[in-house]
DNA sequence: GTCCCTATACTCGGATAGCAAGTGTCCGAGTATAGGCGG
DNA sequence: CCGCCTATACTCGGACACTTGCTATCCGAGTATAGGGAC
């Protein structure tokens, strides 16, 4: 089982964007130069974020992203199921309902005991990750970063900042 | 995100195990064709299972399966990690540590913020699936399987069983 | 009748192809800007 | 000097190759069994 290596790189973006002054906007390319990943496929996962609603995009010259809800309403499950998508990890094939042993499908009115364990897990998951936000994360990093780099940082942002 | 398809065969396997009177053993191509799936593949699986002692195989004519150990000392995460590997969904590949606004290495002592957020909520996952034995679904099947597949099923393992 | 030996058939185990999804990239459509021109 | 128009440059958005990992399969090593033969 593998997370997609986008949601990280979402995640990250949307607590730059977090931090951004209101009504500034940040290009798809700038986003990708400061975490330094390859900008074309960033912009894959960001138009994966506009299309959930999570950001908005500007067009046009001086464009670029701006998250489109305070970052208290936007959860980090949010951006999960925006890149990776909303399908559970556990896909039940119904297997039960094959082999000698099987009845008619009608026979099969509850979900299957396995398929039911798997789902709660997933719900615990979801909502652990539901329970933290963008504003929540980017909190922490603000407390436990190094002055040096917030300075670091602020000082890069002015310069690309449109 | 997506689970191996081989997890759902391997739990389905494990509580067919679990039913069998102690000291009897099923062949993979037996499980397989239970289950109405692939045998070799089936086969690769139950080999990570046999890996990782949660079942035993005896090898020879009239050899077999058989789970190692009681089925309440089985969890399904013991499952799900035999099959599906140990390593974590989610792979922090330390994008902070790249880009313009960078420091050295030996300035980022905490693990970032979005890296402990996955972390919790997958450990919530964890528990949720180590807390559910084989034990508790093989009794939430025995109450409520349509006792016509419980008969047609026994009928089917004593033809088979070794 | 009993014991031993041998050949057999069946089991697991790891090494080997095929395919789908994620990864990475590119080019086209659209828009706000900046400059130049006319009034 | 001010307003309008046009050309430009920059932005996002979706469509196109490539690579890794899951899916599927096969064949070889090993062992308990079953049968036959000798005592």
């Amino acid at each position: 089982m593998r997370l997609s290596e986008g949601v990280e790189w979402a995640v990250h973006c949307c607590a730059i964007l977090a931090l951004l002054p209101p009504e500034a906007t940040l290009p798809a390319a700038r986003l990708a130069e400061y975490h330094g990943v390859p900008p074309a496929y960033l912009a894959k996962h960001l138009q994966a974020l506009s299309r959930a609603g999570i950001v908005t995009a500007e067009p046009g010259a001086k464009g670029g992203y701006r998250l489109a809800k305070p970052a208290t309403a936007v959860s980090v499950l949010d951006v999960v199921r925006a890149v990776d998508g909303a399908e559970p990890a556990f896909r039940c094939m119904e297997i039960r309902q094959r082999g000698p042993a099987a009845l008619p499908t009608s026979e099969y009115r509850q979900a299957c005991a396995v398929t039911k364990a798997m789902a709660r897990a997933e719900a615990a998951w979801r909502d652990a990750l539901r329970s933290e936000t963008i504003a929540d994360l980017v909190a922490v990093v603000g407390r436990e970063t190094p002055p040096a780099a917030v300075t670091k940082a602020a000082a890069w942002f002015q310069e690309v900042l449109h």
